[in-house]
DNA sequence: CGGACTATTGAAGACGTTCAAGGTATGTGG
DNA sequence: CCACATACCTTGAACGTCTTCAATAGTCCG
């Protein structure tokens, strides 16, 4: 699929539930979101599923490939996905003053996973949701992908749960308890968020530099 | 690699509770622990606590800090601890060959987080404290530091509980029924595992390759 | 020997799960 | 345009795992 090298950017696009990548697979390239959704996810034997990265477009997919090793985990298109990709070398390899944007990324890649260990390990319902609705809004805004206060929200309540580590049935009450409490407005795929501060303090995440 | 610095290493010796990096603060230096453990973790303002790694003899603490970024989370030891340290520019940049050690090392950390990701969101309680023993066993036995089917655990059940997402008292009874199962031994600071592969699909975790 | 931390036990309660059913939206082919 | 299928969302009730609170016992170390 990949071998057609085009002249411009390579590019390749990709279905909901196409896999970009499958477990134990040598990787062949490293992706980056151009457009759309995806998700690196672990399955265990019973069924449970725990979803471990989402992948926005901007995102490289993934960083950690650089490194050596192959992907143990998954990975798989939520919406229709655009990407363009590259070799699996580190793009223009450190040692050239500051790190370059690749290497901050996945810096950022790991510090959003040790966040999420936290969110994971000691929040309750209401911080987990709260904790991605603001995590998906900030990381959208910072690709210009917001509207004010708003932007896309493609997860089912499914998807959400299997972030979360929830159950769906509970991500719907505790969705509706966001919405009661005024925190978020969410319908049609679509995230309105009346008040930054508030969610935070919500998602009992540390405050952020950017307040804006 | 390392370890294998002919001179004189530059040494530090740190106590239990002593920190080794603190928040937002800039990393002067990159440990290499030598001998003891211990671990980065982050506090939420109501007290509930969250360890979110466990650095072990022969750990880079922190890898990350080489892609730049202040650390987010103190880091502390959890029993006396020796370690070297050199700057924190990544040693001996990549390009020559494979991957080096150093970076190898963050691969498995990054991968580590993963795994552990999936143990907060879905696992048992039981699941996330045999997760914990057998990653621990694991880890010492890759570094020589088991003897057969045994190996030190320094950590107390709270300790366990801030791993783990549980609480002590939880904790106490999740140890005492894998104690009545057989599947480990534990008293004094001191781990024995009778059967690796049982403990394994206690813990609902992927076979990894080596059994032996 | 005293004090602080660690481990253990019991009882009550909360948060989230499970099971089951019904309702709403979306897309497809006739 | 409608009938139908599939996925997604919503609601209720019962249940279970883990938490919380509280008290006692054990251990370490000056």
């Amino acid at each position: 699929m990949l071998s057609q090298v085009a002249f411009k950017e390579p590019q390749v696009h990709f279905r909901p539930h196409q896999f970009l990548a499958r477990e134990d697979e040598e990787p062949a390239v490293i992706f980056q979101i151009d457009e759309g959704w995806a998700c690196r996810y672990r399955l265990l034997s019973d069924g449970r599923r725990q979803i471990t990265a989402l992948y926005l477009p901007g995102d490289y997919c993934d960083p950690q490939w650089a490194l050596g090793g192959k992907p143990s985990q998954p990975i798989v298109a939520l919406t229709n996905v655009r990407a363009s990709y590259f070799p699996c070398s580190p793009p223009a390899a450190s040692g050239t003053g500051g790190p370059s944007a690749f290497w901050l990324s996945l810096s950022d890649m790991i510090e959003r996973q040790t966040n999420w260990m936290v969110t994971l390990g000691r929040k309750t319902a209401l911080e987990r949701v709260a904790h991605l609705l603001l995590d998906l809004f900030e990381r959208l805004r910072r690709s210009g992908l917001a509207y004010g206060q708003q932007c896309a929200m493609p997860l089912t309540q499914t998807e959400i749960a299997d972030m979360t580590g929830l159950t769906p049935v509970h991500v719907n009450r505790t969705l509706q308890l966001l919405r009661a409490r005024g925190l978020v407005e969410l319908q049609a795929k679509w995230l309105r968020i009346p008040d930054l501060r508030a969610l935070r303090q919500a998602a009992a995440v540390r405050n952020q530099g950017a307040t804006a």
